[in-house]
DNA sequence: ACTTTCTTTTGACAATTGTCAAAAAAGGAA
DNA sequence: TTCCTTTTTTGACAATTGTCAAAAGAAAGT
């Protein structure tokens, strides 16, 4: 839980007693590998703090390839997020990529915790807020950089992602098939 | 300010007091026709409510083509994001495309009301989440979709853009080259 | 070591989209 | 209207990327 909040710490510090509440909150969950998080179809009623291990979210398209949009590394905040939001069956599949700890808060607990905690709802705004500009970069990557470039970029932000995770997942992640991407690689 | 005060209400219902007080705070702003709301360089210091006309964000990218990633309609939040959050330069640009009344407040007012009005804060948190499951809605369409797909979702949820913008900043916010859209376009 | 399975690479070809240049069309101003 | 400017369309061609199929390589299990 350390973890947590070192991670907490750097968005927006909290009072004690909020971190106290929060901690008392949250419930661990550890997966292996290959399990799910969440499935499609279902309302995702937790926001997750990922501690350990890495997860994806892909959905099925109409051809039926995976598609994939997001990977989870240590100290991401992990949730199906428009059915958590919404409240509504999502089409977004989170798999466990490595055996992962997480530590969960569902959506019930933790609105009653911002009628509580004023500073926890603040540091939840605050996460949004930069994880929005995440992936406002993340979009303008896709809208205007060729493959090429949108690989480089990734080899230079997160060159961790391309360790742990299989070239498939990661060209489908930068919009492209996963033999551009190896000849992209191998060109470089 | 009755359209800003019915948009929120859709969004979160605010008190009286937290009204009056946000509507104190307010400041109009009427901008004509192809002026600039923010230019690149500056740090935006101000969140705006666009009751009336439209604009666009857009940044120069290193060929020194203009890139559109962005419009903003009646009763669209407005702002150069990543700027206004991280109190930072901005590479971003927004310029008036039809003459605009905005209601605009700055970042530290802003920040003083969620001190004193804890609903504001959560209007505001609530809004973020929104306007996130739209970017991602918008980055999926960008990952996955070919460039007609992208033409054709427009088509379907914001047909009234084709209307208002000129076909070169439309084809650029689809990510797409003018003349691939105007061909895209005579085929439908 | 030997299968078996999954992942990555390579080749051949097709489809999509971009670029450059010019023509046509539309909109504004005098 | 006429002129001028901006926007949109069209043509020809090039570059990028995708698809399908097969081979090569790596990892996991027995």
């Amino acid at each position: 839980m350390n973890a947590l909040f070192n991670c907490i710490s750097q968005y927006h510090p909290i009072s004690i007693p909020a971190w106290e509440v929060l901690s008392e909150a949250l419930t661990q969950v550890e997966l292996p590998k290959n399990s799910f998080l969440v499935r499609e179809g279902m309302v995702c009623n937790n926001l997750y703090f990922l501690e350990r291990g890495c997860l994806r979210g892909y959905y099925n398209n109409q051809d039926g390839k995976e598609v994939t949009y997001w990977f989870g590394f240590e100290n991401n905040f992990i949730t199906s997020f428009y059915s958590f939001i919404s409240r509504k069956p999502g089409i977004e599949n989170i798999q466990v990529l490595e055996d992962s700890t997480l530590w969960g808060i569902s959506f019930e607990t933790l609105n009653q915790l911002f009628d509580q905690h004023h500073d926890l709802e603040r540091l939840v705004r605050i996460i949004n807020e930069q994880y929005y500009i995440r992936l406002e970069e993340r979009l303008m990557a896709m809208q205007f950089k060729t493959a090429r470039e949108r690989y480089e970029q990734l080899l230079g932000t997160s060159p961790h992602i391309l360790q742990r995770i299989p070239l498939g997942q990661i060209a489908s992640y930068l919009g492209i098939s996963q033999e551009t991407l190896s000849r992209i690689r191998s060109q470089v």
